[in-house]
DNA sequence: ATTACTTTGTAACATAGGTTACGATGAGGT
DNA sequence: ACCTCATCGTAACCTATGTTACAAAGTAAT
């Protein structure tokens, strides 16, 4: 993706110079929970996952941010905290657009076409952490599949849902184990709920 | 409090002849999950609790909204859904000041310490949506009692924690049954971990 | 002090789902 | 076609925790 095209930057007349552009492998960890950010970073090519590690030692993804998604965000502005909730890990070749706190302020209160397409980010954001609060707070295996399902059938706009993963990511979304989660499709086939493969998910009442 | 004095608008120009007042008793609800919202409200008086069903019947507190924030917020910019999380019931006597989203918008793009204010408030709900996700991640009860006992430990600065609330709501913000908060807290005053009465906890390790 | 109600602890029971292990199926490379 | 490795389903076992019920302790009103 290109930098004036991503989200945040389309249409504003933000100055590209002020902008470094980094890039990083496969799995690398760009920041830690608790490091302290400074900057504004923009995902142009691939994916950064937020991962949390659970006082057991488990750990989770909290969220993914796609290409063209940002973060160190809301920081700018937390009164006390400016620290990151998870590890930032990239998922594939990853290359990010940084700009500084202080630059980025000083355009955002002078344009507004970008203080719009932020607000627009920072909504986002906000509706798929409820989403992801929601997920979470389904308690059994089956309701949290029902909600991922719903979820899948309002974006793909089809019964059909197709996955484009692996069960053991799915089950991973869910935060079941995967073996919980073969376990339950396959009650749920019996019954006649849904129908499935390797690759997509039908359901059928 | 007064509405001069809240966190959105302390120090800015917003002119008060546009907002709307209005007062709710206890346990009102005062918009519905899926409700349209297109105005923003900011709680001056009394508390609002968004409320979540699940899909297995149970309904669990996504957030609350205390004296000074405000909600409908990130609803403004939101692509596509404009609709409320949740249902938010008032918990008891409840003021609240209501302004037009178009109203606000036209301040917002012209008042750069409401900006300054907004972003901020939205930094903070964005933090406490991170804190709840990872409660929710905890695994087990004791991991999440840990959780709660270490972020209390920050916030109240001391190692004897004073609960403000009953058992049964403390189970219900860590999403667990009063019972099994009950044997577990059992269980780790057996093994010295912590002890505790009615309105406190104490960490002794 | 008595009563009535709320809050809390405890115990017994049932079960969903974590855990581990293994075999079957599928996909990609040579 | 064959080999190798990732992915997936399945089964057996076990434990944490939900569930229900009840009694003890605390609280508030009369």
């Amino acid at each position: 993706m290109r930098l004036e095209d991503c989200r945040l930057l389309k249409n504003t007349r933000v100055i590209i110079e002020e902008i470094k552009i980094m890039e990083y492998p496969h799995n690398t960890i760009i920041a830690l929970e608790g490091d302290i950010s400074t900057k504004i970073g923009i995902v142009l090519e691939g994916k950064i996952l937020v991962k949390v590690n659970s006082l057991g030692g488990k750990n989770f993804t909290m969220s993914v941010l796609e290409t063209g998604q940002i973060f160190g965000d809301v920081l700018i502005y937390a009164p006390q905290d400016h620290s990151y909730p998870g590890n930032l890990v990239t998922q594939g070749n990853t290359r990010i657009a940084f700009l500084n706190n202080s630059d980025f302020e000083k355009y955002l209160f002078n344009d507004n076409d970008l203080l719009r397409n932020f607000l627009s980010l920072l909504s986002d954001k906000a509706y798929n952490m409820n989403l992801k609060s929601k997920l979470l707070s389904q308690d059994t295996v089956r309701d949290k599949i029902l909600f991922f399902l719903q979820q899948q059938k309002r974006v793909q706009k089809n019964n059909r849902i197709f996955l484009h993963m692996t069960k053991e990511e799915l089950a991973n979304i869910l935060f079941v184990q995967r073996p919980s989660l073969s376990r339950e499709l396959g009650k749920m086939k019996e019954e006649g709920l849904i129908d499935y493969d390797r690759k997509t998910i039908t359901i059928l009442k």
